[in-house]
RNA sequence: GGUCCGUUCGUCUAGGGGUUAGGACGCAAGGUUUUCAUCCUUGUAACAGGGGUUCGAUUCCCCUACGGACUACCA
């Protein structure tokens, strides 16, 4: 192993926002640069600019910054290697290019996109695999069976590409980290394209290849979709003569959908009910995907669920901030396996945040709400409130539902707790506890508990009938936490005065 | 179709030649609480199938099945 600073990147393509499995890529990249001490790199690889969304590029960033994490290099924010924009660096990989033909390692091509499909067409036909290699190159219209001046006549003509010479009949084994020897026989291999005039811009493949080796990547960590190019990656290091630095290589597997079969895909979130792009995302035709940000996730429990997605410590522990992630971290204990996004337990991560949230932070969130229902309350009030109530709550959204009568009286009460608990004899008992608190001056919690309860004891009355008609009066409905806690915050005479509304509206 | 990768409760997963196969989510039951929620306890439920190897395979090997990815002058 070589003691080389860890350089990582994240490279996506800006065609669209980023998919929940793009930002957990983007993490474990960042996990093990951290942990090692390294860098996390941003490069935008745009070199096709048919699928070019704009905005998208933003997007990217935006996400993984509300993830808590951050570039050291790349797009946004430069570097000893920039630009790092792939289209911005096209002047310098068709000399990349051009190596490779002159080390027998690539050609010139020249078949126009009508015959390749012509091709593939008929082998489909006859149920036979096309594969652009050994077996057809040398009868196709490319570089390698015709003279110099013919060549020369046909590069002017301005139409080639560059494609790649697989070895003939080679097996190729490749170490993965996650995944140990991955092994292929380069028969089964295309010729893949690796340069295209029509843009002038190289494809995936060599740009990646180049870049990653200009930029000093060390590890490749990225989606399974890779995998299978993963021979031809190491080809291109090989023919390169770049085996020596080539970077380790990790592929993380797919996410899936929660139901049925296949890869998480955007769909899946609008027909289940859950995001799956970590912020809100407006496409330019007007669009709207939701995001975690905008459905209350809370950033840390977001990247605490993905992490946990294809990646456990071996421990039973499950939640996690960023820096013990780092900490803990390890490719070698990466799932092998696709994982199927489970939603409720998404949710369930988010609960765990919540109930260990500082009350003022949560009421810096509750209170934009608050303002739009025209209520103004102090920090400190809206604070106490979340205090008593996030415990019920898995998301900030919730917290209306939950605590509504902490700020206006109930207007209507709930038919069912109507019909157990307020009985004839119940107007009797609410006008003995205002009584009581009325005599509680000043009102003390603690103080209005024991008064009430001792009453209800010597009365040998039934607590449950007496406190749930209270909780009625003034909450309007079976939930919350302890009266006297609402009272303590909603003061005495709110709390008479809805009892005596309560009197009235229910009767008797 | 071809190539590659994968397969432990419904889901996320631990484990790994001899275990009562562990945890979490969900679900169910009970307890605590004036209610709801939290919390606690318990329950539910898994090694895809078939062959080997072995004294013994869920664990190692092979085959099959199933699932997934890839199969563009996309990334």
């Amino acid at each position: 192993m070589s003691s080389k600073k860890v350089r990582v990147r994240f490279a996506p393509s800006p065609t669209g926002p980023l998919h929940m499995g793009g930002v957990r890529t983007a993490l474990f990249n960042y996990l093990f640069a951290k942990q090692h001490g390294g860098d996390f790199i941003l490069r935008i690889e745009d070199t096709d600019s048919a699928r070019y969304v704009s905005g998208a590029e933003q997007y990217i960033i935006d996400s993984i910054h509300w993830c808590g994490m951050k570039f050291d290099e790349g797009v946004g924010v430069g570097g000893p290697h920039a630009p790092y924009r792939q289209s911005e660096r096209k002047d310098i990989y068709l000399k990349y290019a051009e190596q490779l033909i002159a080390s027998g390692n690539a050609y010139y091509a020249f078949d126009t996109p009508e015959v390749l499909d012509k091709l593939r067409a008929e082998c489909e036909a006859k149920k036979e695999t096309f594969i652009y290699n050994y077996s057809i190159r040398n009868d196709m219209d490319t570089s390698l069976n015709m003279s110099d001046e013919q060549l020369k006549e046909r590069l002017a003509e301005g139409k080639w590409v560059v494609r790649f010479k697989i070895p003939e009949n080679e097996v190729v084994s490749i170490n993965d980290i996650i995944r140990d020897v991955v092994t292929v026989n380069t028969n089964t291999l295309d010729d893949k394209v690796l340069f295209k005039s029509v843009d002038m811009l190289p494809t995936y493949h060599l740009a990646n290849i180049v870049d990653d080796k200009l930029m000093e990547i060390t590890h490749v960590i990225r989606g399974e979709e890779w995998l299978p190019s993963l021979p031809l990656h190491v080809l291109l290091y090989r023919a390169f003569g770049w085996e020596d630095t080539m970077p380790q290589f990790a592929h993380l597997s797919l996410l899936l959908k929660p139901d049925g079969k296949g890869k998480l895909s955007k769909r899946d979130g609008d027909r289940l009910g859950f995001p799956v792009f970590p912020l809100e995302w407006k496409s330019p035709t007007g669009e709207i995907s939701r995001g975690y940000r905008e459905d209350g996730y809370f950033p840390e429990a977001f990247v605490n669920l993905l992490a946990l997605l294809g990646w456990n410590p071996g421990t039973e522990q499950e939640i996690f901030a960023m820096d013990e992630l780092i900490k803990l971290f390890s490719l070698e204990r990466v799932i092998k396996s696709g994982a199927k996004f489970n939603p409720d337990k998404a949710k369930w991560f988010n609960q765990q945040y919540m109930k260990h949230k500082p009350n003022k932070e949560l009421s810096q969130l509750y209170q934009p709400v608050l303002k739009e229902k025209g209520i103004d309350k102090s920090d400190e009030y809206v604070a106490a409130v979340c205090g008593l109530i996030k415990e019920r709550a898995t998301f900030i959204s919730d917290f209306w539902d939950l605590s509504s009568y902490f700020f206006t009286a109930p207007t209507t009460y709930d038919d069912k707790v109507v019909k157990k608990f307020w009985k004839e004899e119940t107007p009797s008992w609410m006008l003995k506890i205002v009584e009581i608190l009325e005599s509680i001056e000043p009102f003390d919690k603690e103080v209005a508990e024991h008064a009430v309860h001792d009453w209800i004891k010597s009365s040998e009355l039934n607590m449950g009938q007496v406190m749930n008609a209270f909780r009625l009066c003034v909450v309007g409905a079976s939930m919350g936490p302890s009266m006297f806690e609402i009272a303590a915050l909603i003061g005495k005479e709110e709390v008479i005065s809805r009892i005596k509304k309560a009197i009235e509206v229910l009767g008797k």
